[in-house]
RNA sequence: GCCCCUGUGGCGGAAUUGGUAGACGCGCCUGACUCAAAAUCAGGUGGUGGAAACAUCGUGCUGGUUCGAGUCCGGCCAGGGGCACCA
């Protein structure tokens, strides 16, 4: 029997036809059946789709396509990340509008999705730069002003000279911008922030039940919000050194993690900007230009963090709170930060690095007041290494012999006991490192900031019948800066409350604050009075899986949970968390080329030999040379790529998914090969031909399941069942790599079954045989639908089938078949493998023990010699002590 | 500097979470079919010794716990990631 090869293009697009005619991936909100939403990141629309995306999306469909067919609601929608910088910097190389770009780049890109076979509804689909989805993102904003979520302050900000825009502490990579890769400068400018900082501990305590989270995400997240726990100290100052005499100027408050090294203390330092410090800077000429040149070399980030640590005494005098004739000089250095704490410290120099390359530097001493474990308190010493370690205190009077912890609790309590004025001279306090989200952008494409500034009202938001403010078509992108800026008349607006002459707010928001909520537009993207339908978001919500990038893993994703907090402040939604469960998939990546002349070439220009177990490669047009290189993420620069449309129109949708879920485990980075697409396409080929000679072979098979089977075919039933419990289990556990690996498994023993059966079809004395490989046949193919939706249906079709399997439900294993009756143990002597054993599976110790025993190979292991001890591992192995 | 992760054949990776190390795939070798190639099919494939049965070594290095360690604990080494003047 002859079966033609499977014709991957045609099939597809017929395929991609009748699901489309028939709306089988619609999602209705008033389904009764539970609901399962899983949700991978939306892309941003920069011109075509790349691996990255399919390997995406094809473990999202995985889970979407397995989640329906278990009999879930599934909400498995798509969306546009579409408002961002590329688009303003296509339109100034290319003379074209940033929304003409952005739209043609969505429809080639949708069109290359919807050559995926994605179980997508696409009648949800929402573009962040639609006035339908923005106009909502800016009554939001006018709700978080209201509720007191949003502040506009005078800061100093990361400025990006390229970009020419102000970018969030969060955007700052290495001191140089994301996007740009520019030298980061600081800038002061009114800017619009989002107040994440009220939710810090929020934010950081709600991670703990984040329990479907990669533990790597959640600690990143924990590190970045930095909670740390000590205390802030009031320090009277000296009033004969105090610079004046006003009230706030005559002490000085320090925050401390520290406060069991009181007594190590040196000297005290602050912030140039600190207000005492300016004070000093106003009579002291030296102090002042001090503060001057902090100024001036601090400009860039990356000098702030080389800089040497710098600092001046200002003749300020601190006393130390338990010590009235005791003096700290009161220094200003330029390595104390003023957002951090209160702008001022204490400093320990034998505990803490820093300080004591400070005090080194300015000749202040130090003094241990903690001895590390092993070393004799009277000889301990500190020279240039700082200790930071455990150990008891020491040269700290009353707290002498205390740990580190009852150190910090006696300090606290007797600090809070004791005032200073009116107030006790300590307090516990938490402090945290997130800073408050600085949500403006100098760019045209995005979101506007829905102010008015009106030099008679202040700042007055636009009024919610007037929104949305939508962006002006006619800009020119001649110039740097923003367009808006320079636009003739969209600035210009009659103030809404005194209706004299006002301006625009210019500024647009950052594009994350648009991806941080369109999960929850997404439950109801229709309805136009409100951000959400209240019923539909909170029935949705949260997201049962959501997967993407680990790129993601502050940004994006803690952006939304406060989003997700801040909606809720403002009625918008019902919960807090967003995404129940996260999964962050590895990169794809591929070897790089280089030629002699040391230029990169494209995979597609290279071929690649193997000789013995070496790799050779040489340019496919001249048979020159080209060297191998490191294996990296597929990037435009290295020229590494693989366009998923030659793939796709080569091999089929199915191939390219297939390879993208196999071998590698999804969390890491896989690598493209051109071998493994090709293993890839021979497997979609043996499938279709192994499916059609299962279905010549049980074309005879009885109807109704035979009552009894011969060995053979329980055997492969066994196989099958087994194959579906372990497939199931790990889609489940999102561990596709093992589900291909199973299937493959299982699809060498069907392929066995029927070589060994011989004649086709089915001898009419074998019907049990036709019925098990009829069964095996269709719970192979529902097993890797979920991966190639496409080969599958057509291969459900080859089995008889008029109806749709991605309507289909999931088969139900037969647990029965999953035991055997007799087990095969591992015999070990001594912990190494000498036998096997095979007993009944509820056979006795006693008798394994005897079974064992008498085995030549334990025997000749034995020597003779009697047994010490057997362990018998019920099910798992025997292990025979000599 | 601080925090975290990873290390298994030629390669990607499995290993029931302390119980047969190397499943499955890729690559490679041998054979069948073919005028030939592709495709397909059959067999082999961690190292060493052996014709074989088998023996022996083997999960980055090193020490330990255990009847038994890729898995647990201590100390190193290498690679990757996050944060970084955070008091």
């Amino acid at each position: 029997m002859s079966i033609e090869r499977y014709n991957a293009r045609a099939a597809e697009s017929r395929w991609h036809r009748v699901w489309d005619e028939r709306g089988v991936f619609a999602t209705r909100n008033d389904d009764p059946r539970p609901k399962y939403y899983v949700l991978e990141m939306f892309p941003y629309p920069s011109g075509r789709i790349h691996m990255g995306h399919v390997r995406n999306y094809a473990m999202g469909d995985v889970v979407a396509r397995y989640k329906r067919a278990r009999g879930f609601n599934v909400l498995h929608p798509m969306g546009w990340d579409a408002f961002g910088m590329p688009a303003e910097n296509a339109a100034m190389a290319n003379k074209v509008h940033p929304r003409a770009w952005t739209y043609e780049n969505i429809a080639t890109m949708r069109a290359q999705l919807k050559s995926m076979g994605l179980s997508l509804d696409w009648s949800r689909e929402i573009a962040t730069c639609d006035p339908a989805y923005y106009k909502h993102q800016q009554r939001m904003f006018l709700d978080f002003l209201a509720a007191g979520l949003v502040e506009r302050k005078h800061s100093r900000v990361n400025w990006d000279p390229v970009d020419q825009t102000v970018l969030a502490n969060e955007q700052v990579i290495d001191g140089r911008g994301w996007r740009s890769g520019a030298l980061v400068e600081q800038r002061e400018l009114f800017q619009w922030f989002l107040k994440i900082t009220n939710y810090s501990q929020d934010l950081l305590g709600a991670l703990e039940r984040l329990d479907r989270w990669p533990e790597k995400v959640r600690l990143m997240q924990k590190n970045w919000i930095g909670r740390s726990d000590g205390l802030l100290i009031r320090f009277a100052l000296d009033p004969k050194t105090a610079p004046s005499n006003e009230k706030e100027l005559k002490e000085l408050e320090a925050f401390t993690t520290r406060p069991d090294t009181l007594f190590g203390a040196k000297f005290m330092a602050i912030a140039p900007t600190h207000p005492l410090a300016l004070a000093a800077g106003s009579t002291n000429g030296a102090v002042a230009e001090f503060i001057g040149e902090c100024w001036h070399r601090g400009t860039a980030q990356q000098i702030i963090e080389t800089a040497e640590k710098r600092g001046i005494d200002t003749g300020i005098r601190a006393i130390h709170p338990f010590d009235p004739n005791w003096r700290l000089p009161v220094y200003v250095a330029n390595f104390i930060l003023m957002d951090y704490g209160t702008g001022a410290i204490f400093g320990c120099p034998a505990h803490d690095q820093r300080d004591l390359d400070f005090v080194n530097k300015y000749g202040l001493g130090n003094t241990p007041v903690v001895c590390p474990p092993d070393q004799d308190p009277k000889s301990f010493v500190i020279t240039d290494t700082a200790y930071d370690g455990p150990g008891r205190m020491i040269n700290s009077r009353f707290l002498d012999g205390m740990t580190i912890e009852e150190a910090k609790e006696e300090v606290a309590r007797r600090l809070e006991n004791e005032s200073l004025g009116n107030h006790p001279v300590a307090q516990r306090q938490v402090n945290f490192r997130l800073r408050d989200w600085g949500i403006s952008r100098q760019r045209y494409w995005g979101c506007p900031i829905p102010i008015i500034h009106c030099t008679n009202c202040g700042i007055v938001p636009v009024p919610e019948k007037d929104l949305p403010v939508t962006l002006p078509e006619d800009v020119t992108f001649d110039r740097p800066g923003n367009p808006l800026d320079h636009h003739p008349t969209w600035k210009h607006v009659k103030c809404p409350r005194c209706g004299r002459q006002a301006d625009r707010e210019t500024d647009t928001m950052d594009t994350f604050v648009d991806s941080s909520w369109y999960f929850a537009r997404f439950t109801d993207p229709w309805i136009a009075t409100a951000p959400t339908e209240r019923r539909a978001v909170d029935g949705w919500l949260p997201v049962d899986q959501y997967i993407g990038g680990i790129e993601h893993a502050i940004l994006h994703l803690l952006y939304s949970r406060f989003f997700t907090r801040a909606m809720k402040a403002t009625g918008h939604v019902g919960l807090e968390e967003p995404f129940a469960g996260l999964f962050t998939q590895g990169m794809v990546v591929h070897e790089t080329y280089r030629t002699a002349d040391g230029g990169w070439v494209t995979p597609a220009e290279v071929k690649v030999e193997t000789v013995g177990n070496a790799r050779q490669a040489s340019l496919i047009a001249t048979g020159a040379p080209v060297a191998i290189g490191a294996i990296e993420k597929m990037s435009k620069s290295k020229r590494n790529t693989v366009d998923p449309d030659d793939i796709i129109g080569s091999f089929g949708a199915d191939t390219a998914r297939w390879f993208m879920l196999s071998d590698s485990p999804p969390e890491r980075d896989v690598i493209w090969t051109e071998e493994g697409v090709q293993g890839a396409w021979r497997f979609v080929q043996r499938l279709w031909r192994l499916v059609n000679e299962a279905a010549a072979f049980a074309a005879a098979a009885p109807a109704s399941r035979p009552g009894a089977f011969s060995d053979v075919a329980l055997g492969l039933r066994k196989a099958s069942h087994g194959a579906l419990a372990r497939v199931s289990e790990d889609i489940e556990k999102l561990r596709f790599n093992r589900c291909v690996a199973h299937i493959y498994e299982f699809t060498n023993v069907l392929q066995a079954a029927l070589a060994d059966a011989g004649a086709t079809p089915a001898p009419a004395a074998a019907p049990d045989l036709a019925w098990a490989v009829h069964e095996a046949a269709e719970i192979l193919v529902q097993l890797f639908h979920p991966m190639m939706p496409h080969l599958a249906e057509e291969c459900w079709a080859a089995l008889g089938h008029r109806s749709l399997l991605a309507e289909q439900g999931w088969p139900a294993v037969e647990s029965d078949l999953l035991l055997e009756n007799t087990i095969t143990l591992p015999v070990q002597v001594n912990g190494k493998k000498r036998a096997d054993v095979t007993v009944a599976r509820d056979a006795g110790n006693v008798d394994i023990e005897a079974a064992v025993l008498a085995l030549d190979a334990v025997r000749r292991a034995l020597d003779g010699k009697a047994p010490k001890k057997v362990i018998v591992v019920p099910q798992r192995i025997v292990n025979v002590v000599a």
